[in-house]
DNA sequence: TCTCTTCATTTC
DNA sequence: AAATGAAGAGAT
């Protein structure tokens, strides 16, 4: 049997971040698995850890080594593939192995120890003994405030240190002085964040003939009790409390005198929480595949058949059935006994999405939402651990579903950058999900209408580092409608016409059309570049964070300013605090400007407004879109969520505000995202019997990204910004990695980022690595800054950052990740910070 | 000389 | 991260 383990203890620091070992206690050999959630003795205290490597022999001094205090869980929460997907993210992400295994398990298990207080057994004894009358040697040496306290815990059997420093708190030194002579002791114990959730039901405890002897045994008494007996009998199977007590309108004393009598049982059982337990979904049976589906789906069941690992970027328009070619793969999959995980961006998992895959696959589908609770989650993620369901849909975390057999993982709107995890560990879902399927000789399916050109290019060249997908084409509406005729709009034109406001008179007059047809209209708004920023009129004043160097969000809902990096709240000031002036505006959000100009234009209109500030609420995101489905508002106005898989019949125009909004970010990728996005948003008009019509309203009409976009050209766009990519040497072309260095003092951080910059490039140049990227080498790196930051203080820090940018099978990110070593433990400075992104996507 | 901070060190 | 022990600064 393993003696020993090596175990990840839940401690972010550098220092921290390697196993270390234990002693494997008798009682627990055998139970304990690589993956297993122990509870560890560390320094002083007891932490939680997860064990990831088990050994026969003791291979350290065995008398520094500790025995694992406890084991949390009886079935591991980890496979033992997630702990080495862990550690391969660690190797990619440079991030801390604990971080890595922390995103992979629901957060109902990151448990902390909690501290227990105990009487020691020899003072136990004794109490009781008093208790009973008889006087006690040690009395004598106990005051009454100690002797009240050891009752007190006594009773309770133990008792948490929090607890009882809030019963007692003028006795802390009462409670030390117990501790330090030995009668009162401590001990740790990790407690988790929820409970598994249990329902009280009741069965009969008797049938048959005893059953009759029990009815009879009532005679005329107890009426209530009899009925329930009743009930319990007619039934036959156990009934939760609730259940009984509402049909038969009884009290739980009522069941309880009869579960006394030996009549009935109670039991506490364990139960799911089942966020969806009250909708009912139609159950949905494949479509018929149309040609291109059925080549599609050729390609895929054979790799699946074969248990071959395989990625594949399907390509199809909006309306070419990419969902219903999903459905149908996972069905394959199925039913060859594996599991699948389906991936959808954050604000796409709608009710219809998860109607989609409950109406098809029903009770073997786990749902990763983040509306649910904690607890709701947890048993999410525990009907996947224990193999109850065989299909999980979620967002980019759902890429770690425990499953047992993997076969296929999906990803929808592979494009999104909402896959990118941006907080620690900064993963890329796509990467994870290839790796992932890798391991388990699993196919990927990356979806998209417009996928992103790093996928898109790694299919074509076949040479890239970590996948080479095969590139699948859907081109056809299965429904046979057109894709929608798009107007680019050109408002200086506009604006030199005399038209000022935000609308083109083409718009104005195409809304004025649809309400009068008693059609419907989305209004997209590009929600970058229009802030709810406060400003003063007299003297311009901006209302900004103390601590950030950003301006302060408006909120109409709590009235308050806000800044959305570090939490800052202050009330709205209804004067100018600089200059005491009352002309301090509100500038609401851009989706609200638009609805104030709406009702001035169109007096009557009825816009259901979807932002920020009208979904924040639960469920509302579903019941507007259900009350504009029901044709009660006649423009549908929104940012991004307006623009994501939603499906009208009369929906005949799509207007977008200002389409260029994003262009004119300092950002390499910004082409790509308004292609994505125009693309996105004018495959929402016209999916139906009506013709649709989509106007593009932007200050850069010749711009090829609206070109293309509005010819429905993925191709063409792609060549060009391909063509743009390489001359400036961005991805695919190379790869980044961003390093961002903070540190509270701005003159200290100057120089410690240049010290870091320096060293780099040392080290990158005795490597002969470092040079221009312009050198017609296969291999080449090059080191960017240190610049400021883009957002160059958050939370009272300042910041720098450098971009190390290459290309080849250069292992830059261990280049960086031993000098952001080498540099802190240099400079000791405990206020430095150093975060490592690997193939960022927010260059802002 | 003694206590209350601050700071570096260690965690199998 | 957190607990610990050493070292430093002010009060008695």
């Amino acid at each position: 049997m393993h003696k020993m383990a090596k175990v990840i203890v839940d401690v972010p620091s550098r220092e921290t971040d390697r196993p270390f070992d234990y002693l494997i206690p008798e009682s627990m050999s055998g139970w304990i698995e690589v993956g297993s959630r122990v509870g560890v003795p560390f320094g002083r205290r007891t932490v939680q850890g997860f064990v990831v490597s088990l050994h026969d022999q003791l291979e350290m001094d065995s008398s520094r080594m500790k025995p694992i205090d406890e084991l949390l869980d009886l079935l591991p929460p980890l496979p033992s593939d997630l702990v080495q997907l862990a550690a391969w993210m660690s190797r990619k992400y440079a991030c801390s192995m604990i971080s890595a295994l922390q995103a992979m398990i629901p957060s109902a298990l990151k448990g902390k120890a909690e501290r227990y207080i105990h009487v020691a057994d020899e003072h136990q004894r004794e109490e009781e003994r008093t208790s009973e009358g008889v006087l006690f040697n040690s009395q004598a040496l106990l005051g009454e405030a100690e002797r009240e306290i050891v009752a007190y815990i006594n009773h309770s059997g133990s008792v948490t240190m929090a607890h009882l420093s809030a019963r007692y708190p003028d006795r802390i030194e009462v409670i030390k002085n117990l501790l330090g002579q030995g009668i009162l002791f401590e001990s740790q114990a990790i407690k988790d964040r929820v409970r598994k959730k249990t329902v009280k039901t009741v069965a009969a405890a008797v049938s048959g003939e005893a059953a009759k002897e029990a009815l009879a045994s009532f005679g005329g008494k107890a009426r209530r009790q009899r009925e329930v007996l009743e009930f319990l009998l007619e039934v036959g199977a156990p009934l939760s409390m609730k259940e009984v007590l509402s049909t038969l309108r009884v009290t739980a004393g009522t069941v309880k005198s009869l579960a006394d009598k030996g009549y009935a049982t109670i039991e506490d059982v364990e139960v799911f929480r089942d966020p969806y337990q009250d909708r009912h979904f139609k159950a949905t049976k494949p479509l018929e595949r149309t040609p291109e589906q059925e080549d599609v789906y050729r390609y895929l069941t054979e790799t699946l058949d074969d248990h071959r690992h395989g990625v594949f970027l399907l390509h199809g328009v909006t309306g070419s059935g990419k969902t219903e070619v999903y459905l149908q793969t996972i069905e394959r999959c199925i039913s060859l006994g594996r599991q699948a995980i389906v991936l959808v961006p954050e604000i796409s998992l709608t009710p219809q999405m998860v109607e989609r895959f409950k109406g098809r696959f029903g009770s073997k589908v786990a749902v990763m939402h983040s509306r649910l609770s904690t607890g709701e989650r947890y048993d999410e993620w525990r009907k996947i651990r224990e193999g109850r369901v065989q299909v999980a849909i979620g967002a980019r975390s759902a890429v770690f579903a425990p499953f047992a057999d993997l076969g296929l993982i999906v990803m929808d709107e592979e494009h999104e950058t909402s896959y990118k995890q941006e907080e620690t560990p900064k993963y890329h879902a796509r990467d994870v999900a290839v790796e992932r399927a890798r391991q388990h000789g699993a196919a990927v399916i990356l979806g998209s209408a417009t996928p992103s050109l790093e996928s898109y290019h790694a299919a074509r060249s076949q040479s890239n580092d970590h996948f080479a997908p095969m590139i699948l084409e859907m081109n056809q509406r299965p429904s046979g409608s057109r894709l929608p005729g798009v107007h680019i709009i050109d408002m200086r034109e506009e604006l030199r016409e005399g038209n000022r406001s935000m609308f083109s008179r083409a718009l104005h007059q195409g809304i004025a059309q649809r309400i009068e047809r008693g059609e419907q209209t989305v209004l997209f708004l590009n929600r970058r570049g229009y802030s709810t920023f406060v400003m003063c009129r007299t003297c311009g004043y901006v209302a900004g964070c103390p601590e950030c160097d950003i301006s302060l969000t408006y909120h109409q809902k709590s009235d308050n300013l806000r800044c959305h990096y570090c939490g800052y709240a202050t009330p709205a000031p209804s004067v100018c605090p600089e200059c005491q002036s009352e002309h301090i505006r509100y500038f609401g959000t851009g989706t609200q400007r638009v609805e104030g100009e709406l009702s001035k234009l169109f007096p009557g209109i009825r816009v259901i407004r979807m932002d920020v500030d009208t979904t924040s609420e639960k469920g509302a995101h579903e019941r507007l879109l259900q009350a504009f489905r029901d044709k009660k508002g006649d423009v549908l106005l929104g940012t991004q969520m307006v623009a994501k898989g939603l499906d009208f019949p009369d929906v005949t125009l799509v207007g977008v505000i200002a389409a260029d909004t994003a262009l004119n970010f300092p950002d390499f990728r910004s082409a790509e995202k308004t292609f994505q996005l125009l693309t996105q948003v004018a495959g929402r008009a016209g999916r139906h019997q009506l013709p649709g019509e989509v106007y593009i309203q932007t200050y850069m009409p010749e711009h090829y990204s609206i070109i293309h976009s509005s010819r429905h050209d993925y191709h063409s766009f792609v060549r060009e910004e391909l063509q743009h990519r390489r001359t400036l040497h961005y991805p695919p072309y190379s790869r980044l990695i961003l390093v961002t260095l903070s540190h509270e003092q701005l003159p200290v951080l100057l120089r410690m980022a240049e010290n870091f910059a320096s060293e780099l490039r040392g080290r990158a140049q005795r490597l002969g690595w470092y040079g221009d990227l312009d050198r017609l080498t296969p291999e080449a790196l090059d080191i960017l800054g240190p610049v400021a930051s883009p957002l160059p203080r958050i939370k009272n820090r300042y910041r720098f950052q450098c971009m190390v940018k290459y290309r080849g099978d250069l292992d830059a990110v261990t280049l960086v990740r031993e000098t952001s070593a080498a540099t802190m433990d240099q400079l000791r400075d405990a206020s430095l910070q150093i975060s490592i992104d690997v193939d960022p996507q927010m260059l802002m």
